[in-house]
DNA sequence: CCTACCGATCGGTAGG
DNA sequence: CCTACCGATCGGTAGG
């Protein structure tokens, strides 16, 4: 009952982020309302759009945070390793432990295209951790450690690969905990990445 | 305005099951509705709950068609190949074969299992479809195509990749169409499948 | 940022 | 399988 409302002070708009995320954790997209985020903010129900025109652009918001720590996490990981092709599988295992981490916001990232009013960021800023993973095949590639040609097909297959697991790991599907998740990532991308090195051409 | 309604004749239960999958694929889940459904139908609101305690009863029974159609797919493919290693890669396009095909059943069997009453049937069925990919990999296992040892993360990793090109296709991220999109998945299991056979060991 | 207040819709029950 | 009918909740507006 008793309440503490430090966002009174201006903080209002990460408070309700934070109650968006958590909500959307709990209930899913079926429960999240703009309602009970402002409940669960402490606010009228009417404060939230002084901050958001819709509960779309809530979660719009939530996505883009979220596309800003994967790159973040992604970056991060990449720079425990020399070689590209570690680079490589880094970037993948940074992919798999952003997911873990923060299931919410890569659930609100990649399952909720409708709700979204237009998710035309997802492009530009999810282009950025994607950014990520491409820049590790070029570097391969400079090193000869991948085969020459179009980076693409390639960066998209890791990407595939590491969103696959990813996706399974958050929803309960792969047979194992987090740590061993991450083990798995390791081991799937050098396998992966054995092939990559080991391909005719794309 | 001019509706049949040869429902009333017992296959209620199709045309809901039907409505249900075009619904939830127009609106996503948050704008799937009981009484939409039934509206859809050319039912009472009432009507569906004779075949359906709730909302998510019906869903779980998209899920379940969902991963019986899957199977089928999968099971399809396979037989266009004669090596093991041939059809562990045909099985995995016909995963997503599948997801291009049916998207919104798709949708409903991995993106919500928090509406589902109790998805205690998505390891079974599920399960069915797994097989199918396990066969493959235990089958290439016993040719000698890929190294002896627990066939698990094996068929782990062949299921994430080929996951990860589905869920991404069907949100179009991939920039391709749908005929590119198989071609493309040829590919990555290809390069897979190579990483496979070369493994130093599970 | 809040208190009313609106029309609309929903899940579910009653009773047939 | 249908017609009422219930309480609850929602998004959004008015007006301050």
């Amino acid at each position: 009952m008793t309440e503490e409302k430090p966002y009174h002070h201006g903080n209002l708009r990460a408070v309700l982020l934070e109650a968006a995320v958590a909500l959307v954790g709990e209930r899913g997209p079926k429960g999240f309302t703009l309602r009970e985020v402002a409940r669960r903010a402490g606010v009228s129900h009417n404060a939230p759009y002084r901050h958001f025109a819709s509960g779309g652009e809530l979660l719009l918001a939530v996505a883009e945070e979220g596309f800003e720590r994967l790159k973040e996490t992604m970056e991060l990981a990449v720079r425990r390793g020399a070689k590209a092709q570690d680079r490589l599988q880094l970037s993948g295992c940074g992919y798999v432990e952003f997911a873990l981490r923060w299931p919410h916001h890569f659930a609100v990232m990649f399952d909720l295209p409708r709700e979204l009013p237009e998710n035309c960021e997802k492009g530009p800023t999810g282009l950025g951790a994607f950014g990520v993973l491409m820049g590790c095949v070029e570097d391969a590639q400079a090193e000869g450690t991948l085969p020459a040609g179009d980076p693409l097909p390639l960066a998209l297959t890791a990407w595939s690969l590491v969103h696959g697991v990813a996706k399974l790991a958050v929803s309960g599907a792969l047979p194992m905990g987090p740590e061993r998740t991450l083990e798995f990532t390791w081991q799937a991308t050098a396998w992966l990445s054995t092939g990559l090195r080991n391909a005719a051409s794309a």
